[in-house]
DNA sequence: TTGGTTTAGTGATTATAATCACTATATAGG
DNA sequence: CCTATATAGTGATTATAATCACTAAACCAA
């Protein structure tokens, strides 16, 4: 086990493996080898190789990885083998649309807490939430002791939101506003922005 | 200039830089050095003039870089100075509130187009547009001359409906569906999955 | 059981990316 | 104008990441 502290990047890639091995259980595969995870996912069968054995010995040779046993220990690795729980700031459209996403609690994301500071939403019912005033978010973030925030408000009150939102003691935010998030190091960040994405396209097409 | 053939990586920061310089210039900064835009962006000034100097030499010694000349230059270099018309196909709850998004718009992507297969969508308005039936994609794309395709259907429609968004001329698709599609080597893909990324973070969290 | 085939794990190598540290140029204050 | 200071651009260096290519183990068909 190639142990010496381990890249980002490859924690980063782990996510999309276990989506791969997700979707190839549900079609019936029991064991994969690199090669075919590899091919599936548009990489090389070493990289995959590698970046698993910084974790341990998880496959067979002759024949390759058990599936499920994989996704069991990537789960493990990713510290996403119990229920985290969340709160999104925000219920505008893109709250709403979270808010009725299932692929959260399908994958062990709860969305526990949900506020807004306009009086037209707070009390009112989302999804399985009843929206609360944005006041009460250090408190009830507190009380909950909630790690992980998702942050779906406007560029302009992002960056005060995100730091109420560690100062309830959260520890990860999922952040969906266009700007980049002033925070202390010791708190995850990853943005979600479309407009930078669709830029990291644009470069490559036509002109 | 250093201009041996240009690393991803670096087009992929190049966005960042612009939304910080654009949220710069809102605060009436008009020049800015690599350290003070270093600082704002928590990476180093060595990175971003290097990163700069694959395309030109923008910055004056002792000063620093023009901020808006710098903005027009990275948006000529991501192929960004001018409109780009989007569709969109699926519009469910997220696809709602991406067409309710003024954020493309402002930064020059215009969504023209919107598809739908289910009949209590079709016809009907949201925001800006009129949802079309998913019948007539590949024709509208083409007559529109469309690139650019965001796509908010449900996973498992999501490869098929990536291939006629293909088929239709769309050379860049912004994926919001939690799959790795699989699409020819040309066609430029960003996958916005929120699962994923909340699982990058929990790795660093105490378990 | 045996021998050819497949495949994981991994040290060594190569490729890629980030940083350093220097030069040349511009600025600013007196 | 002159000098001290700031800063861009960049070749050289270091750090990081990906790939290669080998070994040992497991599989499988006859």
């Amino acid at each position: 086990m190639n142990n010496r502290n381990i890249p980002k990047i490859v924690i980063d890639r782990l996510p999309w493996y276990l989506q791969t091995l997700n979707q190839m259980a549900r079609e019936g595969l029991s064991i994969v080898s690199s090669l075919v995870l590899a091919e599936r996912l548009d990489i090389t069968p070493a990289q995959i190789r590698k970046d698993l054995s910084y974790f341990g010995e998880f496959g067979k040779q002759g024949s390759g990885y058990p599936v499920f046993h994989l996704m069991d220990e990537l789960q493990t690795i990713l510290n996403i083998n119990h229920i985290w729980q969340v709160a999104i700031v925000g219920v505008g459209g893109l709250g709403h649309a979270l808010l009725n996403y299932h692929g959260f609690a399908r994958h062990g994301f709860e969305t526990i807490l949900a506020f807004d500071n306009h009086p037209n939403v707070i009390g009112k019912q989302v999804a399985h939430l009843v929206v609360q005033d944005i006041t009460h978010l250090e408190d009830q973030l507190r009380k909950k002791a909630i790690k992980i925030g998702i942050l779906t408000v406007p560029a302009r009150q992002a960056q005060i939101m995100a730091e109420r939102l560690v100062s309830g003691g959260v520890l990860a935010i999922l952040n969906y506003a266009p700007i980049t998030l002033h925070l202390p190091p010791d708190i995850q960040v990853q943005s979600m922005d479309p407009v930078q994405s669709l830029q990291r396209m644009t470069y490559f097409l036509p002109r």
